[in-house]
DNA sequence: GTGGTTCTTGACCGATCGTTCTGGAACGTT
DNA sequence: AACGTTCCAGAACGATCGGTCAAGAACCAC
């Protein structure tokens, strides 16, 4: 019936995402996502709507990507899992290919959208708390994990360590730091003395 | 042998660093410094040189006015000195007066200016974990604090711990997670089973 | 082939950005 | 009182911002 597009949204989304990750939203010109993208400015708007828009459909896409606990493997002993979880999320952080640290941690704490990404935001920390949680007391359970301190509260260390490297992978820390301190963090949670 | 100037410099920054920090340095215009300063455009340019110039003065001086180990307390017994810490820690980010968070964090994220800030932050980062594992080392040969690991380790977890809160905080996580998450990391310090 | 629809292109819009300039007011010095 | 200097107020600068418009090219259905 018309005219069929010359270019995939989902690849204009990837270099968006590319876009606005490495620069954050206020710094990254409609112009920089013309020319990374090789659309133009009227096949931007007309496919995605304002740049508010086109940032929302690249946040959603990468939140529903994104999955804080996709490194857990289920199958394996509790501490040989939740050490590759930590590890993952240290090497996630840090990997070259791409910008450094959360997307959506970005986005939540500057000023752009903030309030919508901080919803979101606080969604993704408390599934990830509550399944984090529900997780040391299936394993505890079933004798895998020491008993003593509330699970909720280890979560909790998880996740803020979980951010804490997120946010100083992006400003550029050195990684053997983060990875000694998530360590840690797991040590505590293992119960290792 | 001349007029002298109508406004105070150490004012004029103050309410610049409130700007800055939340909103960020992108989203802060020029003319919101005027209208929040009371200055004018010409003054504030005959008085700090341009934006960025101003912005790195505020950052200075917010970088040589916080202390991210001010409230540690040496009179006090370890474990109570930590506990204020750490409690100092996230009270600090959350505190409802001010933007929430750590400012130099927040720019090392930010894209503006990072490559700086994010080594003054990194010359922080290292500065805090050398005192405070220099800190464990003495109050663990004092007897005050358990042996068995490494401070250095220790002290990497509790900086990214710092970090994790302070974003957090900014992105809007509420308080309690973040102080429970602090307290457990603070009990593996302590050597709490 | 023709009509109808959608896409692409590039020029273009007003608004706002950071920055500079000009004119005049306010002060210390002589 | 008069000078020289510095400061203040606001207009104005070019550049860039996000967003739109008009015209032509490319496709599908008939």
């Amino acid at each position: 019936m018309a005219r069929p597009r010359e270019f995939d949204e989902d690849e204009v989304l990837e270099r968006a995402l590319g876009l606005f990750w490495s620069r954050g939203y206020d710094a990254t010109s409609v112009q920089d996502l013309v020319d990374a993208t090789g659309l133009s400015r009227a096949s931007l708007y007309g496919a995605f709507g304002d740049k508010d828009a086109l940032f929302r459909k690249v946040l959603d896409r990468y939140v529903e990507r994104a999955s804080p606990l996709g490194a857990l493997d289920r199958s394996l002993p509790a501490p040989e899992a939740l050490r590759a979880l930590v590890r993952a999320w240290v090497d996630g952080a840090c990997d070259a290919r791409g910008p450094r640290g959360c997307f959506l941690l970005l986005t939540a704490t500057s000023s752009n959208d903030a309030t919508s990404a901080q919803q979101i935001l606080a969604a993704s920390v408390a599934d990830t708390e509550r399944k984090l949680a529900a997780y040391l007391r299936e394993r505890r359970a079933a004798g895998e994990l020491p008993e003593g301190r509330d699970p909720k509260d280890l979560a909790r260390l998880l996740v803020v360590t979980q951010h804490g490297v997120a946010s100083m992978a992006r400003a550029g820390v050195d990684r053997a730091l983060l990875r000694a301190a998530s360590k840690e963090a797991l040590a505590h949670v293992l119960g290792d003395a």
